[in-house]
DNA sequence: TTCATTAGTTAGTCAAACTAATTATCTGAG
DNA sequence: CTCAGATAATTAGTTTGACTAACTAATGAA
């Protein structure tokens, strides 16, 4: 049995991020939700509502990246911004009703694009992603 | 046996590519490499001279953004632009010595990211790794 | 009480993506 | 053979999302 070297899926790995990746950037013309916006409010949904910093952190972004990022949200209605009162420095950050229902749309759509190629896959390489898939978010988790 | 749920594999495997790349978006220091010239200058080295065009599908990007790209490269002695002599309109895209020797090192240098991280996992994950990258990588390269 | 630390924002910069339009060249239908 | 449409690359201009540095306001510990 060939042994895994560590190189070569360490180069894979990357390779195949940036390449599964780079068709994503672009907003989805129908809900106008970017990756970072769709990934961010996917945050707080799931989440639940949060601090600036631990938003950032889960999105490995500095603070006034998603400051902004946040702000937008605002803007356009998906999330709002609470004072946190017990630290009067700091704010809660919760999704509204729209932006949860926008999130699911986006993600339904986005989505889509990766079902349509899932589902030509053969059970057994589905079945390696998803061990793959769960392994590779541990990883990315790390410090 | 559970079924893989192909959403649940698809929402696994976009978030961990966009977290996954998050951190490495940024240019390296040491080399000065960013992760769209490095990869740019892979597919020089390893697919050999191509055209704009060529490079830009490759890449999955826009044949303007590959230009800009490549005249940076060009500019940092990375990479050449040779005329196509069987048509004019055309340009042979060609990695230099500098370029291939700093893809190299700057490879590395990415790389020891992830190996660092791969280094810690059991065999039998990074066996699924290396299986799963390779399938990651035919999905990228479908259409 | 005061001073270092922390949370968040603002200002300014940059890289990398896009579309639209331009230039130069190629090619095939009449 | 010509010219009209297609193609290769570039230029111009815009947008998004990332960063650092510097700031304000609040906290908390010596």
């Amino acid at each position: 049995m060939p042994k895994s070297n560590p190189l070569e899926v360490a180069d894979r790995l990357h390779s195949a991020a940036i390449r599964l990746l780079r068709r994503l950037r672009v907003a989805d013309d129908e809900t106008g939700l970017s990756a970072p916006k769709l990934s961010a409010l996917s945050v707080l949904v799931f989440a639940g509502p949060q601090s600036l910093k631990e938003l950032a952190r889960a999105e490995q972004v500095t603070p006034p990246t998603m400051s902004k990022l946040v702000a937008d949200l605002e803007t356009e209605g998906l999330a709002i911004k609470h004072a946190d009162h017990k630290d009067k420095r700091g704010v809660r950050i919760e999704v509204t009703a729209k932006g949860r229902a926008l999130m699911e749309e986006g993600r339904r759509r986005r989505l889509a694009l990766w079902r349509k190629k899932l589902a030509r896959l053969p059970k057994a390489d589905l079945a390696l992603l998803d061990d793959a898939t769960r392994l590779m978010l541990r990883i990315a988790a790390e410090d």
